[in-house]
DNA sequence: CAGCGCTGGTTTTTT
DNA sequence: ACCAGCGCTG
């Protein structure tokens, strides 16, 4: 991309060279050439990229080209000289963003970007600063009637949420209090929230002062002193006590918001109170400050984020340019004007008015069914039909296709209908990589090799895999260790050299402290750190327990295993693995052979797009949750319609939103009325297809034939209450409006049969075979119908599903009894 | 210590 | 309807 000038120049900011001479150059070298990164920007983009000096914020409409211009405004501040890459801090929420943006400034600077220290999750600078400073936290902490100073020193551990909540309840128990009434988890939640919002043990206010139970803040301080002892600290504290650093230490502040010339930050609509004052700290002195955000995409209220740092940004910083990015270049002039329709019930906006240059395309394709199951068969037909063109539209690979949900479990309906047809489809989301029960327990070993004194690692796998230590044996740890003033590790060692623990415990636990005193002695010696990580996983049966566990999960987990030491490779040694792999480790999409249509939440759906998105479930109570509308009344029902909002814009040509009248629910069928939000699309902009057999005559008998299958199916509900729930449907007007709109039929119920199935795979099965499935397990095929299979899962019950989704069970590994 | 049955809860999720 | 987490029993 750059010329060769560019390149060496870039370089050059390596060396220590003046930063003045520095911008004198770059001033020379830049006049002489016109800078390639600006290219195709259009005036605004431009005009946000060229906008150095103070506050800017740039309102990001979605498919604007944010990352686009806040990548060339890095390259530009490099270029122009304004900064060196290590003097620029860019801040996003996820580490998949940051990977993004490095890549891309790489990609216009040349290798500049890894000279890019400060660009990542506002998680991972805090750790960078919180390491080099750590000794700044700290406090005179009572212990056994001595006032000790203790502070954190910067090898400090970063716990996860298991850790915080087991060391939460060890808290709830010694204030005897009844933690069934008072979950860790519910506590863990208070005291995240506290920290959202930047307050430590004694600012929490007062009308505050009676969450859980009245203990709430007295637990959050014993909890901060159990960190500090520990020598850890959870996720809220990395901006925390930076933040308090930064409030107590002028000199070390000064120093950060000299250094840090530029700071920029993406997704500004997501920060909390505490990322907001972080960033007033670092830029209170020269306010070059470019956040970049789109207020109408706030949707993550209820983790703690304010819309209002966006929305008073002008006021925060005075003189502050704002920018709006208002071309769109993602989708289609109808899919944006039904999108603004909706976003448009909300007050208190920004406000933006998106635009495109596309051509026209399709309307946004509304269709109301009668019931769940029916919305999930519609979509699955629609989209294999759509894979070889329909509805005189283009084809569509499964890769470009979407279906968005408001709920996790919504998915549900889908997977199973996508199992029988055999259509192939990926979830997204779910637990991340380093959340995983096994991947825990492999890093705790490593925990605990590294750091002997980590005792919530050492609590963690000391019987995992089961070793006879129950709660008894670990009591007997605990006292030793809290008798001795030493580790659980060495606490357990004593045990057994004492024979407080004995008998078959006794010797397995023998055989783990010496297992940690013999990798701890290698992993001194230097030994290399993934042959260490094997041999600790190996070594301490925790391998062969999965390889002997038979749930359908063991050899997925055991994969997973050999992932992580993979993983390993990227770093020097198992210290720094540790060090870093809590805050970088995300979901790894593994290569992908076939086309899959994607199935995510609404939630995970933003910042990506889809040529075609499906956006089922747009029931009042479901889409907007009841829930949200609960707790949090108006705000709740806005941050709603911004999910909306974001929902629709993640399309770029086909968007086809629906809803079912009726929905089991928690196992109860229940009618729902369409979602308030589908009155709120411009009808100019809609096309209500029409859902098989419920229009041309009323009723008709298929949908008819459907409502009575599916009362049959739940077996609840009677044929009265059906007709009551449907008169309920058809006076909202959602209903009525769909009717009126109500097209001819256009498609014939047949064009969509026309996937292939794997001929093979139907006739390698006979009635009575053993077989394996990735997700049900193993099972036994009970009768073969077509391409489908009826198998008995030992685990999952009886389902039917395609012949190609299984295979046979000893080539799975399965050892027969 | 494992396995079973009971209970309660059930939006969204990052770091 | 379904799952997770708990306590009881063998």
């Amino acid at each position: 991309m750059w010329g060769r000038p560019g390149y060496l120049f870039a370089m050059s900011f390596h060396d220590d060279s003046d930063a003045m001479e520095a911008a004198s150059l770059s001033a020379r070298a830049m006049s002489a050439r016109p800078a390639p990164y600006l290219d195709g920007l259009n005036p605004a983009q431009r005009l946000a990229v060229e906008t150095l000096d103070g506050p800017v914020l740039m309102l990001a409409g979605a498919g604007t080209g944010k990352t686009r211009a806040l990548t060339a405004r890095i390259a530009h501040l490099m270029s122009q000289g304004r900064a060196r890459p290590n003097e620029i801090l860019a801040v996003t929420f996820t580490n998949k963003a940051a990977r993004e943006m490095r890549e891309r400034v790489g990609k216009m600077m040349g290798q500049v970007a890894e000279g890019m220290p400060w660009l990542g999750t506002f998680h991972s600078v805090c750790v960078k600063l919180l390491r080099r400073h750590a000794e700044l936290v700290g406090r005179q902490i009572m212990v056994n009637g001595d006032a000790r100073d203790l502070h954190l020193r910067s090898n400090f551990t970063i716990l996860d949420t298991d850790d915080q909540n087991r060391l939460l309840k060890q808290l709830i128990i010694a204030a005897e209090m009844d933690e069934k009434k008072w979950p860790p988890r519910m506590l863990g939640g208070i005291i995240d929230n506290w920290k959202n919002r930047a307050w430590t043990p004694d600012k929490v206010p007062a009308h505050e002062a009676q969450a859980f139970d009245g203990r709430g803040v007295d637990l959050y301080r014993q909890y901060q002193d159990r960190l500090l002892t520990l020598n850890a600290v959870d996720f809220g504290d990395l901006l925390l006590h930076v933040i308090h650093i930064f409030q107590t230490h002028d000199d070390v502040l000064e120093k950060y918001r000299t250094w840090f010339r530029y700071i920029l930050v993406d997704e500004y609509q997501d920060t909390n109170v505490a990322q907001y004052l972080w960033l007033r700290l670092l830029a209170g002195g020269h306010r070059n400050i470019c956040c970049v955000g789109d207020d109408d995409q706030s949707i993550y209220g209820w983790r703690g984020a304010e819309v209002g740092n966006i929305l008073r940004f002008e006021k925060d910083f005075e003189g502050a340019e704002v920018i709006r990015l208002e071309q769109n270049y993602r989708s289609t002039p109808h899919i944006l004007s039904a999108a603004s329709g909706v976003i448009a019930g909300n007050k208190g906006r920004l406000g933006k008015t998106l635009w495109t240059e596309a051509e026209e395309g399709e309307k946004v394709r509304l269709i109301g069914h009668w019931d769940g199951d029916e919305e999930a068969r519609w979509i699955g037909e629609e989209a294999e039909a759509m894979q070889g063109g329909t509805r005189g539209m283009a084809p569509y690979s499964l890769d470009d296709m979407a279906i968005l949900v408001r709920a996790a479990h919504q998915m549900r309906a889908f997977e199973d209908r996508f199992l029988t047809i055999g259509l192939p489809y990926r979830v997204i989301g779910g637990p991340r990589f380093y959340e995983r029960l096994e991947i825990r327990d492999a890093m705790a070993y490593f925990r605990v090799v590294v750091s002997p004194d980590d005792d919530l690692a050492f609590e963690r796998i000391v019987n995992t895999p089961k070793r006879g230590l129950g709660d008894k044996a670990q009591q007997t740890i605990q006292v030793m260790a809290r008798s001795n003033g030493v580790s659980l590790l060495e606490g357990a060692r004593l045990c057994v050299q004492s024979k407080t623990i004995g008998g078959k415990g006794g010797k397995a636990l023998g055989e783990l402290v010496n297992g940690f005193a013999r990798w701890r002695a290698e992993l001194l010696d230097g030994r290399d750190h993934i042959r260490l990580a094997e041999e600790i996983l190996d070594e301490s049966g925790y391998t062969g327990f999965w390889q002997n566990e038979k749930t359908p999960e063991a050899p997925g987990r055991l994969e997973n295993l050999k992932e992580l030491v993979k993983a390993l490779e990227g770093f020097e040694n198992l210290q720094g693995f540790l060090e870093h792999v809590s805050l970088i480790m995300d979901n790894n999409s593994d290569a992908e052979e076939e086309p899959k249509i994607t199935l995510m939440t609404l939630h995970a759906a933003k910042g990506l797009e889809f040529p075609a998105v499906f956006l089922p479930g747009w029931e009042d109570g479901l889409f907007p949750s009841q829930r949200s509308m609960d707790e949090s009344g108006v705000k709740g029902l806005e941050e709603e319609r911004r999910l909306a909002y974001v929902g629709i814009t993640r399309a770029e040509q086909v968007c086809t939103i629906s809803f079912a009248a009726n929905r089991r629910v928690y196992g109860q069928w229940q009618s729902a009325l369409p979602s308030r939000f589908v009155d709120e699309l411009p009808e100019a902009h809609v096309e209500v297809l029409t859902p098989p057999g419920l229009y041309g005559g009323g009723f008709g008998a298929t949908g008819m034939a459907a409502a009575q299958q599916s009362a049959m199916g739940g077996g609840v509900t009677s044929n009265l209450q059906e007709k009551a729930a449907k008169a309920d449907v058809y006076n909202s007007p959602g209903w009525r409006r769909l009717q009126s709109n109500a097209a001819r039929p256009i498609r014939q119920p047949s064009e969509a049969k026309n996937l292939t199935i794997d001929a093979s795979a139907v006739s390698a099965f006979g009635t009575g075979d053993r077989v394996f499935h990735t997700k049900f397990g193993y099972g036994e095929v009970q009768a073969i119908e077509g391409d489908k299979l009826e198998v008995a899962f030992d685990k999952a019950g009886t389902k039917k599903v395609v012949g190609r989704f299984l295979m046979p069970a000893d080539q799975a590994g399965d050892v027969p009894f």
